[in-house]
DNA sequence: ATAATATGGTGAT
DNA sequence: TCACCCTATTATC
């Protein structure tokens, strides 16, 4: 679920049906009582998103949350009792939002926020991002462009599934060396990524093979159809029917089509 | 039942 | 480069 454009979507979710009216903080979980005490009965004033970032502003304390890899931040259906698991709830008369597995859900103080987001680079979602940072940080790295785009510090809001696939939009081989790029495929990059991560926003998932190659609209792919490579190793390329590979880059599995990419 | 996996990140070695 | 954290779902005995 998480990359980049889960969380703008969430901060946009979140505000709209919270509104700005007082709410109801627990932490059923338990594991951040203290924090949803100092929650409970103010409203949110502002949710903005940087990169995988959250922070939660209720007119006062922010609060700052981070998926991780496993994290999820949901509206329960129906009112069935609230499982163990939910670290924070939040609610006002009609809607109620859970928090499971976040690797980061505590309050932090208004310096920290900034502390946080001035190491991210820029973010592609964000208004005044500067793509001209992101392309000299990748002139600077001799690491593989794959490895690249998982650095938070060099772009923020890009995870393991739209690297794989923008590398594969761009036909860009995922081990070569970001400063070898050309300033126009770091460019491309960028705007393909700020493209995305939009329609990211808007579907609320990830969909990034095209109409033309999936010959129907991508709000109404069926998942399997969605993507060019990302964990789709052996099966045929979309476009040259060459077999995609699978390589750990950076870290992390990685898939390619060697035909494409090259 | 138990294990493996996951769109992430941190801190130790 | 690893171990580890957190939870839910799927795969394998």
């Amino acid at each position: 679920m998480p990359e980049g454009h889960t969380i703008h979507r969430l901060a946009r979710d979140l505000a709209s049906t919270l509104g700005t009216e007082p709410l109801q903080v627990t932490s059923p979980q338990g594991r951040f009582a203290d924090g949803a005490a100092d929650l409970d009965g103010r409203s949110l004033v502002q949710a903005d998103a940087w990169g995988k970032h959250l922070f939660l502003d209720f007119d006062g304390p922010r609060l700052h949350v981070h998926l991780g890899l496993i994290g999820k931040f949901r509206r329960p259906r129906g009112d069935g009792p609230i499982p163990d698991s939910v670290r924070l709830r939040i609610e006002n008369g009609d809607t109620a939002w859970h928090l499971t597995g976040p690797q980061t859900c505590r309050l932090v103080e208004p310096g920290e926020v900034s502390e946080i987001t001035d190491k991210l680079g820029p973010d592609p979602l964000r208004r005044g991002a500067r793509p001209d940072r992101f392309v000299e940080a990748l002139a600077r790295r001799r690491a593989p462009i794959a490895a690249a785009l998982l650095d938070q510090n060099i772009i923020a809001g890009i995870g393991n599934v739209y690297r794989a696939e923008f590398l594969f939009i761009e036909g860009i081989d995922p081990v070569t060396p970001a400063a070898n790029l050309r300033p126009d495929q770091a460019l491309a990059l960028w705007d393909l990524a700020k493209a995305q991560l939009r329609q990211g926003v808007r579907l609320n998932r990830i969909v990034t093979v095209s109409a033309d190659d999936a010959g129907s609209p991508p709000g109404r792919l069926r998942r399997a159809d969605a993507l060019y490579v990302y964990k789709r190793e052996g099966r045929p390329c979309r476009r040259c029917a060459t077999e995609i590979t699978i390589g750990q880059v950076g870290g992390r599995s990685c898939w390619w089509c060697p035909s494409c990419q090259s």
